[in-house]
Formats: structure tokens, sequence, C-alpha cells
DNA sequence: CCTGGCAAG
DNA sequence: CTTGGCAGG
């Protein structure tokens, strides 16, 4: 579908809180917009057979789709991409969650980008034991995707919903929410892990160093979106050389509620060099 | 709150489908235009705390409610009127049902009028039992009250949503019907024992005795309303003093969809006499 | 305060 | 097809 060369590639990802809902209030209006290449989708809610054909495969796309087998209705990710991957792949080897429709990657030439949606959590919860074990087995696949990445000679980036907030900046109410599941010192070492000691960047950051946020969710609940008490907890987490080639970085915050479509607003970055056809 | 002498009795049954929903689509501004004495609600599916001020308390009326204790946001049955009742009563003396939701009276000078929720039943399922053990229990208490009421100088209406269709011309499609829920034979005779050996009289059918319907509830699914397909499921079930003094009788049928609050319509009959106060 | 599932109607 | 409750977020 492309009609030009490109000489850049963009990635956007976002959790879109219901596939079924959101396009029915503008998901498809920004897909048909949006100058992505690739597009992650997260909390997609549903399966193929429940949504529309447009919607399932828009046309100029190929599209991964990994719903939960496991608990219908919810969780679910997907992979839209133009280019045809070479190779497509569910889950990251987990017994526990591969069905659960949190993780995808497919491989473009030179490229890997992969689809994740972390457990939400809850203190005091199974929920938030089950977040742990989560984020203690994929630290071992960012492990070995980043080995497996470069023995091929290919970039990665790790899009979707984190659920943890980094550092200070990456959410408004910084102070109250340190006991909560998404900034608990725990969830932030474990982030930190993931840049300082497998590698990783956080492209977003990279790019804004000294601002708030740019954040990417706001809870449904009271006036957070117009106050914009919101989170930073959608990631583009790249490999370094690719975080290098990152030229720009935005958040697509919509500009009031009628025009919202999901609690979280797609996280845009554009990478420097083309993904040529093979 | 009556302003002038009124020499008859106006009484309105409607089952409203949860009275959250129903209050924002039209219930409030249907109850502010009656003219009825008294109205009785079926389904009202909240507790009081659950309702804004205005609607638990419409200023004018006197309300009795019978939430469900036993279901959250399952059947509730409310009386209001215009009079102060001389006696309020929920349930008939069921140890199953009186905490169900679907039953109360009150009493005012010379008439009992009561609410009344019968449960849907399913065929085959444990629903169907239940409904026949309420049949088999409120039989005896149509019997005990219209002889109380009778040594008291009483007449009684019981009005509500009985989810049974009496003869074939009770709804539209008889014929499909007959192995359903509501037509069945067993459920249709068990009626005809209220009316030929109990001796209660069917007010509307009273007098228009040789029409189709008058329906009083339409399925949500398909275009049941649109189609008239509908069902004669609300009744205002009379002692036969009072059933002779019924002048006019109609159901409230509204014109359109958008005019809907509820899958029923109100069925109002008029009596003659007005309920003088003590 | 939203989502989608569910039981009930 | 619609209600309200529910778990999840």
């Amino acid at each position: 579908m492309r009609s030009t060369t490109r000489t850049t590639t963009t990635v956007t990802t976002v959790n879109v809180n219901g596939l079924r809902a959101a396009s029915g209030k503008g998901y498809v209006e920004w897909l048909d917009a949006t100058e992505a290449d690739v597009v992650c989708l997260q909390e997609v809610r549903a399966e193929q057979k429940q949504l529309a054909a447009h919607v399932v495969e828009p046309a100029g796309w190929h599209v991964l789709w990994a719903p939960s087998t496991t608990a219908k209705g919810r969780a679910g990710v997907a992979l839209l991409s133009r280019h045809e991957p070479q190779a497509r792949r569910i889950g990251f080897g987990s017994d526990e969650f591969d069905g659960s429709g949190r993780y995808a990657e497919i491989d473009l030439p030179g490229l890997t980008v992969a689809s994740l949606y972390l457990p939400s959590g809850e203190v005091g919860t199974e929920r938030q034991d089950e977040k742990e074990r989560f984020m203690g087995e994929f630290l071992d696949h960012l492990k070995a995707l980043r080995e497996r990445a470069a023995s091929q000679g290919r970039e990665v980036v790790v899009c979707g919903d984190w659920n943890i907030a980094h550092q200070e900046a990456d959410l408004k109410n910084w102070k109250a929410n340190q006991k909560n599941a998404g900034f608990l010192p725990e969830e932030r070492a474990w982030l930190s892990r993931v840049f300082d000691e497998v590698g990783y960047v956080d492209t977003v950051r990279k790019l804004h160093p000294d601002v708030a946020g740019p954040y990417s969710w706001w809870s449904y609940r009271g006036r957070a979106f117009d106050s914009d008490a919101g989170w930073r907890i959608d990631y583009q987490v790249a490999t370094p050389g690719l975080a290098d080639r990152a030229l720009t970085a935005r958040v697509e915050r919509a500009a009031s509620h009628p025009e919202r479509w999901s609690d979280h607003a797609p996280v845009t970055v554009t990478y420097d060099g083309a993904i040529l056809p093979e």
C-alpha cells in the first residue's frame, strides 16, 4: 500500500479499552488517518468474530490478533502493520500467560515490534501477585528477545501498556500514589532494571527528558482528563540502536472529552530509517 | 393535594422495568401528568437510596416501597396514592416470597389496592418451579384477601404484572407460544381459577370483551413494539363489586419507540365512586 | 466512570 | 434488546 518510499518508520501504540466500544467512537477514523507504519493495540477485549470486518481486516494492513483465550472479554492485544510480517508470535513462552492476550510480536525486516499489555494489578489482591509473576517472567523474555534480535540484526521495540509509571514525572499525583499499583517502589525498580540492567531505552523519555508526562492514560473517574491528572504508563521500549534513531515522539491526546474513544491516548514515535521490502 | 372533590377513582399499573432507567426516559413526566389516584409499580429494581428524592417521594403522593431484600436489583414493587393509606402491608404471608419484592398492599377507605409482580418463569428451569410455587401460595392469599376485604366492607383490586396471558386474544402470537412460559395451559388454567373459582374479575377484559389485547407488554427483542406483537399480562383483577363500577379502561401505549420508557405500558382503569377522606 | 460479561426478562 | 449487578481497570 506504499505509494512512495518512506525514509522513516512510525510506530504507534494505544490501549483501546474495548475495541467494540472504541470502533463506534472514533478509533476507525483515527486508524484511517494515522501515518503510522505499525500500530500496536492493547485491551482489545474481543475476538475477531465479535468485530466488524473492516475493523478485523482494515484495508491496507496486515493484522495479528491475540485475544485472550482464557478470559472472554478481557485483555487482548493486536499488531497492525502496512508491511507483511516475516514472522508472527503470540505469547512469550509462559505457561501461565501465553493464552491471556497480553503479548504478541511481529518480525519486520530489521525490526521486531511487540504489543504488551502488562497486568494492571491491585495492591493486596491476587491480581498484584499475578502482575509480579508476569513481571518476573517477562524480564527474562526481554533479555532473550534482545539477544535473539541482535543475532538476527534486528532492532526491537516493545510497545504497550506497561501499567507502571517509572518516575515522579510520569504521573501527576505521584505523592498520593506511592502505595498504589502502578507506582509501587518494587514496580518502579523493575522498570529500572528493564532500562539499566537489560539495556532497553524509554524512547519518549529520551526525547523529552525534562517534562512532566507526557501522560498517556487518564482515569474515567472524576475529571482526571480535564485536569490532566494522568499517568505515563504506555511506552515504546526500544533497543538502544533503535532509540538512537527516534526523531519525534508525541502523545495524541484528544482535545476534549467527546473526541476520546479510550481512556488511553496513542503514543506515537517516528524512527529514522525505512522498513524496506525484502 | 386534591383541590376538587372527585367522583371517580382512577388506578393505574405499570411494570417500569428498572425505575432508574425509566426515570431518565419519561417516567417522571408520565407520573407528573397522570390523573390517577393510585399508581402501582412493578420491577422497580432499586432501593429507595438508589433513586433521586423526587422519584422516591414525589410531591403529592404517599408511597409504599417494597424492594427485593433477597436479590439486589431484581423485582421490587411500589404503591403510590394521593390519599394516605390506612394500612400498608408488604408480602402475603409467604416465607419464600415476602422478601422478594413481588407484592404489597395498601388499604384506602373502602378499597384495598395491591401491586403484584408474579415471577416470569422459564420452561424447563427452576424459575418455572418458582413461578408455580408462587401461584399456589398466591391463590390462597387471593381467597383470604377477598374474605377479609368483604368483612371490612372493602373492595379489592390486585394490579400488576401477572406474567400470564389468559386467552388467545391476550397475545398476538398465541399459537407459537403455547409451550412458552406465560401462555402455558396450566398457567392459563390457574388464571381461570382466579376468575371463576375465587371470583375476581379481569376488569379490562370485562370492559373490552371482543378485542385482541389491548396488549400491555412488547418484548424489546426484534420489532415487537412496532408490529404490535404484544401480550396482555398486566391486569387489574378486581372484586365483582368494584369491577361493576369500572367506567373506562385503557392501555397507555406510547405512540413510538423514543417515547417508551419501559417494555410495558400503563394499564389505567377509572372506577365510579370517590375515595373519600375518612 | 467506563468496559464487556452475565442472569433475568 | 434492555435492565442492573459484577469484576476489572
